[in-house]
DNA sequence: GCCGTTTTCGGCCCGACTGTTTTCAGTCG
């Protein structure tokens, strides 16, 4: 049993129960253990040691319940409340402007039971005749079906990324001085994998004039919203995008609110409140009187903590560390001198050695590892030994003719199924840098064969260490604890692939192998130029993982690295 | 349903917007 099918489970539940209106704070407390478990390492294991209660959020009673889903894959109690509800309930209530009350009184009143059944009530007026709705709220409900045939459901962070950028440089070419400080928010400034829709936060006097300006953006295929403070709308069809739009004197409480996590406000807010202070979207309040605003640094500070960085606001410990002056100093893109994983034109790469060390030149690093993939990769050009040694020697050509930049010539070699190297270790001896990693066998004891990659003195980085691809395949099933524990022994490090969809190590595992010293190397898997600005993404998951510099082989200076790989060779 | 440096009972984050309403309920983030 996953983390993801109890977090499942319990957000189910809590839908169920908010849908047969029980009390609030219980339908809270639901949605609350969810999000807590979603961050604990493995929710089974904890079952199996009698430790759920350890969780956050989790008492006695949700002990209880799940203990029934570990046991029997069910819980009877929800089993009971889900005979009484809509058959496609959980569909319904993913309806925009269709909440737990509406869905209730379609289902008692008029037997509304799937989104087939509601998109015929709308059409022949019954819905409207029922109390309390009125022919906007109706219309409403209506444009909402049209959208849950096409909205993507959830966006990439590397979409996402890309799209703020594009809607932040058109307002700022378009808007003139009508605006001041613009900014992300959301889960997309906490670097988030997925994210659900986009925030953008700008600084105006003319909330109204910006906004109606937003909805101008060339690919707004539809206004979802438009009013003073706040425009939402929906690009392609598919990506919905909001912009928020404040004064001056409160962008850094909104700034704050609107980046979420939701756990982390809400925590914080608690924290406020008990020292007499209220925060809002506006400022922060003693009493009556506004104390701060402007800046999001006044918030923390004002709590006396320190300002926490966006990528660890998930309510993991970072608001008591902060009041501790505890935080991390986290790695920064800046940190980062080299990519040591990039493909070129040798195996599955579209530019040449000297087309790719160019573009790694422009983007400021002091040298790069080109590792192209061993001969068994045959989808993907892999190169045989002779190949190999053919691309090592035009390596070193080009490092003669460099003062300034240095190529290391790796390989990415593949972990057959047997656990061994695609190269022998006496061509493995000849390259100056090895990444391994699995493209295969996926069900073959990765664990071991990874551990084995390790053991090889030649190996310096395992490559996507858990091979999942996000949203299209589960990783494969890693002991994390062997593997963590055997980079330790072996000095090896364990990649964090900046790659949009693979983001792996993921943040949770960042997080566990920093916590053991385990080292990291954050890069992009380069196959093409566009893909060299991923690094961002690799660096903002690392951060989200509480990594810092020195947990990061590519942030050393060149004879740091080398004396790294000397002591683990 | 959870939880305790205000509490083992009685609280639990906060506000905007919308639409339907004679003062508020529902939804959302």
């Amino acid at each position: 049993m996953k983390n993801k099918d109890v977090v499942d489970i319990l957000l189910k539940f809590a839908d169920v129960l908010e849908f047969k209106g029980e009390a609030p704070f219980k339908v809270n407390a639901y949605r609350r253990a969810a999000w807590n478990i979603s961050d604990v390492e493995d929710v089974e294991k904890l079952w199996r040691e009698g430790r759920l209660g350890d969780v956050p959020g989790v008492g006695k009673a949700l002990v209880e319940k799940l203990d029934q889903f570990f046991r029997t894959g069910h819980i009877r109690q929800l089993d009971e409340h889900l005979e009484n509800v809509p058959k496609d309930l959980f569909d319904l209530l993913s309806i925009q402007n269709f909440g737990p009350k509406t869905a209730a009184l379609a289902y008692k009143e008029l037997g509304v039971e799937t989104v087939d059944d509601l998109r015929a009530v709308v059409e022949d007026g019954r819905l409207a005749n029922l109390p309390g709705m009125g022919p906007k709220k109706v219309a409403n409900i209506k444009k909402s079906l049209e959208l849950f045939e096409t909205a993507q459901k959830s966006i990439s962070i590397g979409m996402a990324v890309e799209i703020v950028a594009e809607v932040i440089a058109w307002l700022q070419e378009n808007a003139g001085d009508k605006i001041g400080r613009i900014s992300p928010a959301g889960s997309v400034r906490r670097y988030k994998e997925t994210v659900h829709d986009i925030d953008v936060l700008v600084e105006t006097n003319d909330g109204e004039a910006v906004i109606e300006l937003f909805t101008q953006f060339p690919k707004v295929t539809r206004v979802l919203g438009a009013g003073a403070t706040k425009g939402s709308v929906l690009l392609d069809d598919r990506f919905q995008v909001d912009l928020r739009a404040v004064p001056a004197e409160s962008y850094g409480a909104a700034r704050q609110y609107f980046t979420g996590s939701k756990a982390h406000n809400v925590k914080l807010r608690e924290i406020a409140k008990k020292q007499g202070f209220k925060i809002n979207e506006y400022g922060i309040f003693k009493g009556e009187a506004k104390i701060g605003g402007e800046s999001e640094e006044r918030i923390y500070h004002a709590l006396d903590m320190d300002w926490i960085p966006p990528e660890l606001r998930e309510d993991r410990g970072e608001i008591e560390a902060a009041a501790e002056h505890a935080l991390p100093e986290l790695l920064t893109l800046d940190d980062i001198r080299a990519d040591l994983h990039a493909h070129t034109t040798n195996s599955d790469g579209q530019h040449t050695l000297e087309e790719l060390v160019g573009m790694m030149r422009r983007r400021g690093y002091a040298y790069m590892a080109v590792c192209d993939h061993s001969k068994s990769v045959f989808y993907a050009n892999g190169m045989d030994e002779g190949r190999l040694l053919e691309a090592v020697e035009a390596i070193r050509r080009l490092n003669a003719e460099m003062s300034d930049f240095t190529v290391l010539a790796g390989a990415e070699v593949d972990i057959l199924s047997d656990g061994a190297l695609d190269y022998s270790d006496d061509v493995l001896a000849q390259l100056d840098f090895v990444v391994a990693s699995i493209h295969s066998a996926f069900k073959q004891d990765p664990t071991a064969r990874t551990i084995a990659a390790m053991e090889n003195r030649y190996v310096d980085v395992i490559g996507h260490p858990t091979g999942r691809l996000i949203s299209r395949r589960e990783g494969f099933v890693l002991d994390m604890d062997r593997v963590m524990e055997a980079a330790l022994r072996t000095g090896t490090a364990l990649e964090v692939n900046s790659f949009w969809d693979r983001l792996d190590l993921n943040d949770v595992n960042v997080r566990k192998a920093v916590s053991k010293g385990v080292k990291l190397s954050v890069n992009t898997d380069a196959h093409h130029q566009r893909h060299l600005p991923m690094m961002a993404l690799g660096v903002g998951t690392a951060r989200r993982g509480w990594a810092r510099k020195q947990d990061v082989i590519n942030t050393f200076p060149l004879d740091e690295l080398r004396r790294w790989q000397k002591r683990n060779r």
